[in-house]
DNA sequence: CGTCATTAGGGTAATTTGGGTA
DNA sequence: CCTGTCCAAATTACCCTAATGA
């Protein structure tokens, strides 16, 4: 069951999107991977907000795969030297 | 219908022929994938009493999804550029 | 009635944090 | 200004078996 649809027993349905699709996260280290850093150097970036972060419950940050696949990809184009 | 219907700005969707409302729940793989950590680490959680937890009757967690969600708000930050 | 993915436990690696420094 | 590294403490991930859930 991946919480797409559930029916309690008092008739109340509920519809509730597929979490993995609401915000896709990565690990400080996939990050550090995919910009061939250190994470400490990630952890920088998020420290100075030049990345938004979510945070675990223990205070890991975790962070959105949408907003790095895009800085991945401006940092990807050619540059006119 | 006799039923209430509301659309929450995540897309949940949630029918109650009941004025009394029943609150949805997560299982704890779909809060783990949420956060994006192991089932297990949501489980540390709820032992620690930073979650919420309702138990089966065979002992398993589930958790409450407003109480998730407001935890996953709370940790975000905003990119400044 | 079985079938199979998920969860609860406990134990042990691996990762992350934060500060300070190069 | 930006990045890599060392350190201790904290948090998280992965290993297993047995029980629960759908």
């Amino acid at each position: 069951m991946k919480g797409i649809k559930t029916i309690a027993s008092d008739g109340t349905i509920t519809i509730t999107p597929d979490p993995v699709a609401i915000e896709p996260l990565l690990t400080p280290a996939e990050v550090a991977t995919m910009f061939r850093v250190d994470p400490k150097t990630v952890t920088r970036w998020a420290k100075a907000g030049r990345l938004s972060t979510v945070r675990t419950l223990g205070g890991h940050r975790r962070y959105r795969e949408a907003e790095v696949r895009s800085l991945l990809a401006f940092g990807e184009q050619k540059r006119v030297q």
